[in-house]
DNA sequence: AGCACGCCGACT
DNA sequence: GTCGGCGTGCTC
């Protein structure tokens, strides 16, 4: 008998001893029972760890029949929660997921509303509980974690409504298996000369050891059939891919273009996707069944028993950084990923991050530029509105945000037949409602923001934690009937001011809130393509490598919202949000123009998007990070901390700030409140730390933390490399 | 992270 | 009297 220290998928650094008769070895994965459940974890050290009795140690349940995890993954898992300072056992369970993606036999338990259950006598109906109850609505089933995850009820809220019969449970067992995938490899692309030389380059470095690439070219170049040229070499040799996308722009579309080159549809893996698909297609990695697989940045930590290519596609894009949980940048752990597994890695994108381009020019990744549209598209004209000068016009609906030019522009573009796009990256139909009686503004419960209007649901709801009301019909402070009024716009105010002004046209709005999921997203995008849309209206979805060959006019409604930001990312996110949207127009053989409204005609970004001049934009923000001795010319990392007892936050974080360390290298910013100081209903203090490039910033964050007790009603977060400043 | 235990306030 | 809120402590 021997004692093995089990990994276990929970917030520890530390093993747990457990016993087997077996001999086991490293990686291997195994079910033990912790505390009062079972759990899958993962053998990572032979022998005994704790100081505790022997006999207080239990058996391994069982051994799974699957293939250990190899010692490439063991190696990103430890590596990852070093460089992210995050417990082992959480990147661990990102790898591992629910237990059903090992376990054999799986019993899952669904959740369901009870629809006859129409006795609400005497039961009070919480917010929480109306959530659950929207969340379950048209007859949906949902695991625990999941309703607790979209709708905030706990445990105790979900089992009280199981109690007064409102919900019901049912368990299904999960246990398929896929069929191992068979690739196409014979479809021919027709590429441009300088996309086959791009495609050489790429699928040269295939099954040639670690190396990254930058595949840099414009929008509309063809990156894609370039990029999958290296995925078919990768293919040929019988070696495993992965695809990773951005958050919301894995569509059909996408899909589409992959099944005609390779024949097959890739294994999906996103957190839309449902655990029976995500067991089978866990296992089907792990099994080397399945070749291609395609997802968001958690599909970079499933179990590849033979990996040879990661893509990352569109890498600029600030979904791929998770800010819960794990904090952890996806386009890098998967460079870090693709080193350990000593591959290829192409980061693929039209808008590089200057964190990427300085890598470039340091020879730390390699670079691969197209330069030229495919076919005979050619870049959009870019001109800006200055809206001081072209005020919009009232109408009989009330105030307008388009501008006469850009409503001429849209008119015209109607009466040849031809498609228009008008983005705005502001959800719903107000972000704020103002009384004008009183001045009041409706301000969010739980975190440091107004309610946003949503008019279609008539809801005020915040984007920050999901808070939901209907909106009052009376100010709750003065009680004024009609004082409320909508201020600013979002989507759907636009969208309310487009069918006024042009009651012919076919409109449609794409927006995380209408269009909630990907079947939904995918019917826009499909209609629109089937040039069903007139004029499409919405958020930063439309911004994602969608191809609409018949869009010839963008209007940017508001191009300032972001270049106020005050965060060291903003002006880059916003040069590349406007880059991208612009690169929406004139992708087929029709030019296309954009239009920016803005009140600052004269901003240095804008002027950069104007003349397609990113190197001018690179220029002027490289010198000011590198004046600020910001990334990438410095390291940064934030904390926050959080409790619900303001006091106790406030407490916590000033001690921090006392012993923080302080030398020439290394300089710390804060404590202050954090400009979202109530979020979630937790009080919120920040502080930053700044570093030379040479030192390792995490190590001196552990020494930092270990002098400092936090109460246990406290929590420090740690960003490395933070995106966001709130 | 769960989950239990335990201590206080507000309802039948 | 009890239900239920969350602070504290433990899990090999």
């Amino acid at each position: 008998m021997a004692v093995y220290g089990v990994l276990l998928p929970l917030p520890f650094n530390d093993v747990f001893d457990y016993t087997s008769d077996d001999t086991l070895i490293c990686g291997q994965l195994v079910e033990v029972s912790f505390g009062k459940e079972d759990l899958v974890g993962v053998i990572w050290k032979i022998g005994k760890s704790a100081d505790i009795a022997l006999s207080k140690i239990k058996p391994i349940k069982s051994v799974i029949n699957l293939p250990p995890l190899t010692s490439a993954l063991m190696l990103f898992i430890q590596k990852t929660a070093q460089y992210n300072l995050a417990p082992l056992g959480l990147v661990l369970k990102m790898v591992l997921g629910s237990p059903s993606n090992q376990l054999p036999k799986q019993k899952i338990t669904l959740y369901g509303l009870n629809i006859q259950n129409t006795n609400l006598e005497g039961i009070r109906i919480t917010e929480t509980r109306q959530a659950v109850f929207d969340f379950l609505s048209n007859g949906f089933e949902a695991e625990k974690e999941q309703i607790a995850l979209s709708t905030g009820a706990s445990d105790a809220v979900i089992s009280a409504m199981i109690k007064h019969g409102f919900l019901y449970k049912k368990d299904v067992l999960v246990n398929e298996n896929a069929e191992p995938q068979i690739v196409n490899l014979n479809k021919h692309t027709n590429l441009t000369f300088e996309q086959q030389n791009a495609a050489d380059i790429l699928v040269k470095r295939v099954n040639n050891g670690f190396s990254a690439t930058l595949l840099d070219g414009v929008t509309g170049s063809g990156k894609t059939e370039v990029y999958f040229e290296a995925v078919a070499q990768a293919l040929a040799l019988n070696k495993q891919v992965l695809v990773l996308v951005p958050e919301i722009s894995l569509t059909s579309q996408w899909l589409k273009r992959f099944e005609v080159r390779f024949g097959v549809t890739p294994f999906i893996w996103h957190s839309e996707v449902g655990v029976r698909d995500k067991a089978k297609t866990w296992k089907a990695v792990a099994l080397n069944n399945a070749k291609v697989v395609v997802g968001a940045r958690s599909a970079l930590f499933l179990p590849f028993a033979d990996l040879g290519i990661i893509v990352v596609d569109e890498s600029h894009d600030h979904s791929f950084k998770q800010e819960s949980l794990v904090t952890y940048q996806g386009r890098d752990m998967a460079v870090l990923r693709a080193h350990l597994e000593k591959i290829p890695i192409i980061l693929s994108t039209a808008t590089p991050d200057l964190e990427t381009l300085v890598n470039v020019e340091e020879g730390k990744y390699d670079c691969v530029r197209l330069t030229k549209r495919f076919a005979k598209a050619v870049l959009p004209e870019i001109k800006i509105i200055d809206l001081k000068k072209d005020k919009p016009q009232k109408g009989p609906w009330g105030v307008s945000f388009l501008s006469p030019t850009l409503v001429d522009e849209l008119n015209n573009n109607l009466k040849r037949g031809e498609q228009s796009m008008l983005f705005l990256n502001r959800r719903g139909y107000a972000p704020l409602l103002i009384c004008r009686d009183c001045g009041h503004r409706i301000q969010c419960p739980h975190c440091t923001a107004w309610l946003a209007e949503h008019r279609l649901t008539g809801e005020l709801i915040c984007h920050h934690c999901g808070f939901k009301m209907f909106t009052p019909k009376r100010c709750p402070e003065c009680g004024s009937e009609d004082g409320l009024t909508a201020c600013g716009p979002g989507v759907e105010r636009i969208a309310e001011e487009v069918q006024n002004r042009f009651p012919n046209a076919r409109t449609a709005i794409l927006s995380s809130d209408i269009t909630t999921n990907y079947k939904q997203i995918s019917d826009v995008i499909h209609k629109t393509s089937n040039r069903e849309v007139d004029i499409l209206i919405g958020t930063q979805i439309l911004a994602k490598g969608h191809n609409f060959p018949d869009l010839t006019l963008v209007g940017v409604v508001d191009a300032d919202l972001g270049l106020m930001g005050t965060d060291l990312r903003s002006s880059e996110q916003t040069f590349q949000l406007l880059e991208q949207v612009a690169g929406r127009a004139g992708r087929g053989e029709k030019k296309g123009v954009v239009y920016l409204q803005t009140l600052y005609p004269d901003n240095l970004v804008l002027q950069a998007v104007i003349e397609h001049d990113r190197d001018k934009f690179v220029e002027i923000e490289k010198s000011s990070r590198s004046f600020l001795h910001m990334p990438p010319y410095g390291k940064l990392a934030a904390l926050i901390v959080s409790s619900t007892n303001q006091q106790a936050a406030e407490a916590a974080a000033y001690y921090l700030g006392k012993c923080a360390p302080q030398t020439s290298l290394i300089e710390t910013l804060g404590p202050a409140p954090a400009p979202m100081n109530l979020l979630r209903g937790r009080y919120r203090y920040r502080l930053l730390l700044k570093t030379a490039r040479n030192v390792n910033i995490q190590d001196v964050l552990k020494k930092w933390l270990s002098m400092v007790k936090i109460k246990s009603n406290v929590r420090v977060d740690i960003d490395i490399n933070p995106y966001s400043f709130m």
